[in-house]
DNA sequence: CTTGACCCTGTAGTCGGGTACGGGGATTAG
DNA sequence: CTAATCCCCGTACCCGACTACAGGGTCAAG
């Protein structure tokens, strides 16, 4: 009635019904109410949890780190502070990211655009560009 | 003379001389010159190398992706279509990440500014706009 | 000409993040 | 009723990415 199984769930986000048991393990996901005979019973919030926690890894977050990261909610034990200072580590981790994966998306949006202004991949500054991109950088 | 020392160019890059001889075994650096008595000389692009795959790392690339990266400018075996296809791909996985990264982002500062209004964490509806975000995404 | 800090090549061990059993109950379709 | 399919728990195994030896050569300082 309430609540999605285990595979049911995992199916949904693509990911095996062992991994929705690990990420429990591993406090990912908060472990769900049971049926009379011990069956996991997800609310539909779990999905929604499942699906962050893919797209952070995604992203190069470790599991901890998503863990922090979902643990913003806590709520009851931990004082706004706290949240806040926690939350801006992450925004100064995720602007960091954006800041190198913007580079990254220019040198190769030039590396396309060279390549499709003469034939020959000769004579395309590939290399070049990482270098410099990388000499700015350091 | 000419190069560094293995040990003097994972100092600079900040990692250890095991880790630079791992990446070359993985061809994410390439062999360099060796002096007489078999030490690695390696010029200063290496470490411009060094640093980019660390970034590369950073923002959740493998180690086999980041080799393709530096394998763009392959140059003489390799036509200009296949690069050009590479690095669209590429861009394509950068491109998704920036935007992953930018909801993440704004989540994080709508955090931190609701905490700012209001003292306490009981009211910051944060697992809330985290599932907000995830249903946008889903 | 020795001592200590490097370097070399292996091979083995570690850690994060899963993945795959094995043995056993529950549910549901026919 | 029974077979197929799902679920439980626990343990063991696997892969990527290091990290740490072991056993031995090199080199610069004193």
């Amino acid at each position: 009635m309430s609540g999605h199984t285990i595979g049911n769930v995992a199916k949904r986000v693509g990911i095996g019904v062992e991994t929705v048991r690990f990420y429990e393990r591993k406090g990912l996901v908060k472990p769900p109410p049971r049926s009379p005979a011990g069956y996991r019973l997800y609310p539909d919030a779990a999905v929604d949890r499942l699906r962050f926690v893919l797209r952070a890894k995604e992203l190069g977050f470790t599991l901890d780190q998503i863990r922090t990261l979902l643990d913003l909610r806590v709520g009851d034990g931990t004082s706004c502070d706290e949240v806040r200072s926690l939350a801006s580590e992450r925004l100064a981790d995720v602007e960091d990211k954006l800041r190198q994966l913007q580079r990254i998306a220019g040198v190769l949006r030039e590396v396309i655009t060279t390549c499709d202004d003469n034939g020959r991949t000769g004579e395309c500054p590939i290399l070049d560009t990482l270098h410099r991109e990388a000499d700015d950088v350091a």
